[in-house]
DNA sequence: GGCTCACGTGGGATCGATCCCATGCGGCCC
DNA sequence: GGGCCGCATGGGATCGATCCCACGTGAGCC
């Protein structure tokens, strides 16, 4: 037991409970409870051991907390890509609850990778996360968690409906409206750009789409469904065949806002203009869609509603082990800008 | 010592190297060697420890290590706001270092406050993380952290130079080269779009700003210094002040992404013409700067590099704590747009 | 007076992994 | 043959906070 702060006041040592106490002149059991407030303790004595504490900057061992607990306060957070603003939002959300509820924060990235997915659970698993909050890429993700009894909600898409709490949004529903918009404004030719359609989310807006060219009689045109990779390299280039004089769509839907900036780039390159010669809507609200002439029209999603809503189902979920899976779905907002034109 | 998993594969109890020491039939010790490495084991014993972990699915605990060893394996990343694309691919450049040496990453935001920053930095002590990356708004973290002897790294901007490590660009010369090329252009009368100049960045920016200036004989004209508050839509409104007809600038250099926004939403809001009626340049290449028309011409701060450089530099401050502090310069890179014409 | 009960405190076990140290064994060298 | 050293293993203490339990005190009640 040396001293505790040098010159500079630095600290030679951290301060444990049992500085605290024998400063205080009581028991490690006594300054625990005043500390944590679980307990008996004599209001002096409580005001005795805070003083204590702060004099000697003492910051609790939450390792050791946790390992006498078995559990930490802090949630795990799995994206694909900070770099999406779609993700970095989110995970902002999943933040701003998480903190608000006395957690932190452990954010991992896995490129799009299950196998990166699983690597970062294993991960939370080590470190004892109170739960996970991922954008799951396969249902390995869920599968392992679950398995060690980590309560995970899935955000965005699900892979596991049904076995695992979810937050996603109202794809079908969203998708369908845009498109009825487009087909009120007199577009028949319109493409549906996407990168999967065995996610949730690919497979959902996809059914949205068909559904609103089915009420409206429109016939489906498979050239029209145009897949491409996940990156913006990818999406410009198959952007960029799509958009090819012969048979080129009078509107163009991307499912999201990579490949909405890919068509929009390879719009450019072609010197086509938007609306005027092409019509163009996106799934996901990117900032730089309300930056561009003219403004994307886009469905809207609320990503820090999603991330607090996720966080949300968390808590529910760590309270009620045993509760049945909910899936919450959050509403999109369809915001008009100046993207398409009446044909 | 009840069974490790029920009939669906769930874990009823999570194994401890215990359980593995006991499956081997070799003691505790023993299973920590071969597990971690360290120590001698015999090649056939490990193989066995190896095996019975496997067969287990034990997940060493983290905290319990943490406890022990009184540190984790994990960095704190201290950043000012997620949706900002700067701190997102800032905080991604962190994450992917951190990942490659086997940290996992602590996200924290702080919205600017430098009480939230300090708060969040009591949380990093009491998780013991092995060191700290902050963009810091005040000294107080930096204070804080080095108090409790966590290392830290400070990025983007400084508040302890010389008394805590820092990953820095040379705002000074970005700003200056972007000036210069202004004046090359025949601009006389270029605007500093400032949010403030009492950090290192603001200062800097605005050094580098004067300096172009000075060598080029043009005298400084105040009123061109025009400062505005942090966010989008106070940017957007001292933008449209500075924008207004009588006295207004032929270039204006915006001194982040935020501030190049308010003033790129004003020009649209005025009707103003870039690059015809206005030359507008910013510091910071943010993402919606190569997709409006035209394209901004930007000084680029290559924020993975920056992430990098900072995970490097605290793992060598890890390594040699008692070394003089370093500061790391990485150099921008001008992005010529479309966004500045001759006068 | 003896009983219960609320309040208050301290001792000691506990969480799970690490690691120091003691012990044992076999080979090799002088 | 004795001593030394490398290899290999296990026992037990340790990290810091929590929390169960035992114990003590004093008030209130029959």
């Amino acid at each position: 037991m040396g001293r505790l702060v040098d010159g500079d006041g630095v600290m030679t040592r951290r301060a444990t409970i049992k500085d605290v106490a024998i400063a205080a002149g009581v028991s490690r059991s006594t300054a625990s409870r005043a500390l944590t407030g679980r307990g008996y303790v004599a209001t002096d004595v409580r005001e005795r051991v805070l003083a204590a504490a702060e004099d000697l900057r003492y910051v609790p061992d939450a390792t050791a907390r946790y390992l006498k607990q078995q559990v930490s306060l802090s949630i795990g957070v799995l994206v694909s890509d900070l770099r999406n603003s779609f993700y970095a939002r989110l995970a902002a959300g999943v933040g701003q609850a998480a903190r608000d509820h006395g957690y932190s924060l452990v954010l991992a990235e896995d490129g799009g990778s299950a196998q990166a997915q699983v690597e970062a659970a294993e991960t939370f698993v080590a470190t004892r996360v109170a739960g996970v909050v991922v954008t799951p890429v396969s249902a390995d993700v869920t599968t392992y968690l679950s398995r060690h009894r980590v309560p995970v909600v899935e955000v965005d898409r699900q892979f596991a409906a049904g076995a695992c709490d979810a937050v996603v949004v109202d794809n079908h529903r969203g998708s369908r409206e845009v498109i009825e918009d487009l087909i009120g404004l007199g577009h028949r030719r319109i493409a549906l750009f996407i990168d999967e359609t065995t996610w949730t989310t690919g497979r959902e807006r996809h059914a949205g789409y068909q559904a609103a060219l089915a009420a409206a009689g429109i016939p489906l045109d498979p050239d029209l469904v145009v897949s491409s990779g996940w990156d913006v390299d990818a999406a410009r280039s198959a952007a960029a065949a799509l958009l090819r004089p012969d048979g080129r769509p009078t509107a163009v839907f991307a499912a999201n806002n990579v490949l909405a900036e890919g068509v929009w780039r390879a719009a450019n390159d072609l010197g086509l203009r938007i609306p005027d010669d092409l019509s163009l809507v996106s799934f996901d609200d990117a900032p730089w869609m309300s930056l561009v002439t003219p403004g994307l029209t886009a469905v809207g999603q609320d990503e820090a509603a999603l991330g607090e809503a996720a966080v949300l189902r968390l808590l529910e979920r760590i309270a009620a082990p045993e509760a049945d899976p909910v899936t919450v779905t959050i509403s999109t907002q369809i915001v008009h800008r100046a993207s398409t034109r009446a044909i």
